[in-house]
DNA sequence: AATTTATAG
DNA sequence: CTCTATAAATT
């Protein structure tokens, strides 16, 4: 499937412009980084081992939730007993989780703790969580970092990459003078690549590939096939242990790979695979914590593709690999399509590659899986449009507990809410250091009574400067009292609580949490208690609602409105505001799952310059034009020139040239006026780009193996104790410069 | 505000 | 697939 014929030319807008900064760009580099087992990493470093080499497994009361790559070479699994992963290699080094202690101050790792006395706490692998974001931060000034998890994160390296392209090759800031396509020349071809180093390329069509890493994920499967031969096992594993082990695969030095770029897209990813592995080694140096990556055009397949070599190793995929990659790949591995959604799909179609499922048309998908079949129907072509959302922080924080006994009184439940509270509000308190003015609007209780469905009761809750756990369990026992109290308050114990939770939703950094608060005070003022005001009265006057409503409007609007698309951005949050999305409704839900929203809205977007997969992509990029609305509602429909805010230049309608399949019915100077305008703006993006340092990706020479480390000096700044607040400084200023970018200047 | 659903280690 | 966590839809 060669269809490099179809494919649209890059153009030097799509390096250029911001108005080209969307998901359908074909320079667009996203890479998803997890943690090699993080939880182990985690453990090893704190118990100062070498979790490459001592097997190692952390425990979770009687289970294990994380086995390091050693240990993982023995045939453990997850979701292992003790038992049996002392069974099959008796000198594992296991390691419980920290637990809180009734009575404690803080999470601790206790001796033997027990599920009928303490608590588990994932506070530490936060802590580390926090510490490893903090550094892609500080790396990746220019794009988005979504937290996707404790261990996984994503970020969008576009910008990066094409500050890089251009520091590298200048001349193409601006296509040739004498060009009659403006923006819309094609850019040369692509210089050459040498993908030393920069880890392993997924295989294209065709052409049979070196991995430029070892082999190590190999090896690491090699293992996993137990059974009766567990003694032979366990001995080959210790010699390889003993023999080799764990290269830094990316960070080996492999012969020299140079080889033409198929195209810019791959030059772009090749550049996104340098920055990726900088920010690894960083991590490396200063933490010590090996991770893997993806680095590809979207989420989906940069998801896929981290998972491909492991540990310690980054993967690229470029667009002539997808097609052939995808063919064979169970389907259900696809982010999404892990679970129901999935199950669905194989069972009607009774396929399980996702080549299977090319022949499946829109159509039919779409009476099966609805309002998700757009989605499914693109990501199964490898197209993937959802945005990396800048997320680092938490939007709620829930601490449970299944009680074991089960609660039956309300001595045991006020001291289950009391160790909950002080969790919570260990959490709060830790999370506001990175964004000192977040605060949660809302309290949760959960519980769950055997043989029922889980309950919740929830009220607002108060800003409280310093918040205690005194404070946060007063409200949880009232929000106790109103759900089960009245059962069991006399002493007369009813119904069995096996689980109970104590949540905060609503965390919302306070950008301008002062005008929050002080509403928040206002509303209510009335509690005349001052300092700790709702909490001390804690029963009468509790707020009713604090209504984050307005904030959440505004939320959708300001924040993900814009999307990285300008039209329709499809953030993971935000599903009510849709732009147009008259039809996609209609159609039979069979599934009304939480999905919809998230992937009706990414399909909702064509991606004609999609460089990905199977594509026959149509050329169109004047839909880059039309994504500029801001010219239309800031200034007059009328208005014959513009003059730019950032030089002082007077921008007259552009004349009337190129546009190819896009001459309209002419007339409109508007129209004109804010290509013009676009372009102009470009140019200063431009500009600015090349102007930007990036700390992290300095241009190594043109393509010898990867060049010295930014030096510290360079972006130094932050880092140190104080992160706090140097950390949001940072954050202010990358948002300002995103900001900037996707306005055009 | 309450409840349910989906997903993922 | 023990438990824990998170996000979001529905009502």
């Amino acid at each position: 499937m060669s269809h490099d014929a179809h494919r649209v030319p890059i153009t030097f807008r799509h390096l250029v412009s911001a108005g080209s900064l969307n998901a359908s760009n074909p320079l667009r580099v996203i890479s998803l980084v997890d943690v090699d087992a993080a939880y182990a990493q985690f453990e090893a470093s704190r118990l100062g081992v070498d979790s490459s080499v001592v097997p190692l497994a952390v425990q979770q009361w009687n289970g294990l939730i994380a086995i390091s790559y050693a240990a993982r070479k023995f045939g453990i699994t997850r979701h292992e007993t003790v038992e049996s992963a002392k069974e099959k290699c008796p000198e594992i080094r296991l390691v419980h989780v920290a637990t809180y202690a009734e009575g404690a101050q803080r999470a601790e790792y206790n001796e033997d703790p027990s599920p009928t006395t303490h608590k588990v706490s994932l506070d530490p692998y936060r802590r580390e969580s926090r510490k490893i974001v903090a550094i892609f931060d500080e790396m990746c000034p220019l794009g988005a970092v979504e937290k996707a998890s404790i261990d996984e994160l994503y970020c969008d390296l576009t910008l990066a990459v094409r500050q890089v392209i251009l520091q590298r090759f200048p001349e193409l800031a601006r296509p040739p003078a004498n060009s009659p396509l403006g923006l819309d020349t094609p850019l040369p071809p692509p210089p050459k690549i040498d993908w030393t180093d920069l880890g392993y390329r997924v295989p294209t069509e065709g052409a049979h590939q070196e991995s430029a890493e070892g082999d190590d994920a190999k090896d690491a499967q090699e293992a996993d096939k137990q059974a009766s031969r567990q003694e032979e096992l366990q001995e080959s594993v210790r010699e390889e242990i003993a023999a080799d082990t764990f290269k830094t695969a990316a960070i080996n030095s492999s012969p020299p790979l140079v080889q033409q770029a198929a195209s810019w897209t791959d030059y772009a990813l090749a550049c996104g695979a340098e920055l990726i592995l900088k920010i690894r080694q960083e991590v490396m140096d200063r933490l010590g914590y090996t991770m893997s990556a993806g680095i590809a055009p979207n989420k989906t397949l940069a998801k896929l593709s981290a998972g491909m070599k492991k540990p310690n190793c980054q993967t690229i995929l470029v667009p002539g690999a997808i097609h052939a990659y995808l063919k064979d790949l169970p389907f259900q591995k696809i982010r999404f399509l892990g679970g129901k959604l999935g199950d669905a799909i194989a069972k009607e179609w009774e396929r399980s590659t996702v080549g299977d499922l090319w022949s499946v048309t829109l159509a039919e998908l779409q009476e099966k899986v609805g309002d998700e079949s757009k989605w499914v129907y693109d990501v199964l072509r490898g197209i993937d449009h959802t945005p990396v959302i800048e997320r680092t922080a938490n939007k709620t924080m829930l601490a449970s507990k299944n009680v074991k006994p089960p609660i039956r009184t309300l001595q045991e439940a006020q001291r289950w809410i009391s160790i909950l509270s002080l969790e919570l509000c260990v959490r709060l308190k830790e999370a506001r250091e990175e964004s000192p003015n977040i605060w949660p609007s809302t309290m949760v209780l959960r519980y769950l009574k055997a043989g029922e469905t889980a309950r919740s009761r929830q009220s607002s809750f108060p800003f409280v400067r310093d918040l205690k756990p005194e404070s946060v369990a007063v409200v949880a026992e009232r929000l106790w009292g109103e759900a089960v109290g009245e059962q069991m308050s006399s002493g007369k114990q009813l119904s069995e609580i096996i689980v109970i939770a104590l949540g905060f939703s609503g965390l919302e950094a306070g950008e301008q949490g002062q005008r929050s608060i002080e509403g928040f005070f206002t509303s209510k003022a009335a509690a005349s208690n001052a300092k700790v005001p709702a909490l001390a009265a804690a029963s009468p006057p509790i707020p009713q609602t604090i209504s984050s409503k307005r904030e959440r409007a505004l939320e959708g609007e300001t924040m993900e409105g814009k999307g990285e698309d300008g039209r329709s951005p499809s953030p993971l949050g935000v599903v009510n505001g849709t732009i147009g999305e008259p039809s996609a409704k209609k159609i039979k839900k069979v599934k009304a799952s939480g999905l919809q929203s998230l992937f009706q809205k990414a399909a909702e977007v064509t991606s004609p310059l999609q460089p990905e997969a199977a594509q026959p992509s149509v050329a169109q990029d004047a839909s880059l034009d039309s994504v500029s609305p801001a010219p239309l509602t800031e200034e007059a429909p009328s208005m014959p020139s513009w003059t730019c805010p950032e030089c002082q230049a007077k921008i007259l309608p552009r004349a009337h040239v190129g546009e190819p399949g896009r001459a309209e019915e002419g007339e409109d100077s508007d129209r004109r006026l804010a290509q013009a305008k676009q372009d102009h703006e470009d140019w200063h993006f431009a500009v600015n780009l090349q102007k930007e340092h990036s700390a992290a990706l300095q241009p190594r020479g043109s393509l010898g193996p990867s060049a010295s480390q930014a030096p510290a000096s360079q972006r130094s700044a932050s880092q140190k104790g104080g992160g706090g607040k140097g950390s949001k400084d940072k954050k202010a200023n990358k948002n300002a410069i995103q900001n900037f970018f996707k306005k055009g200047g």
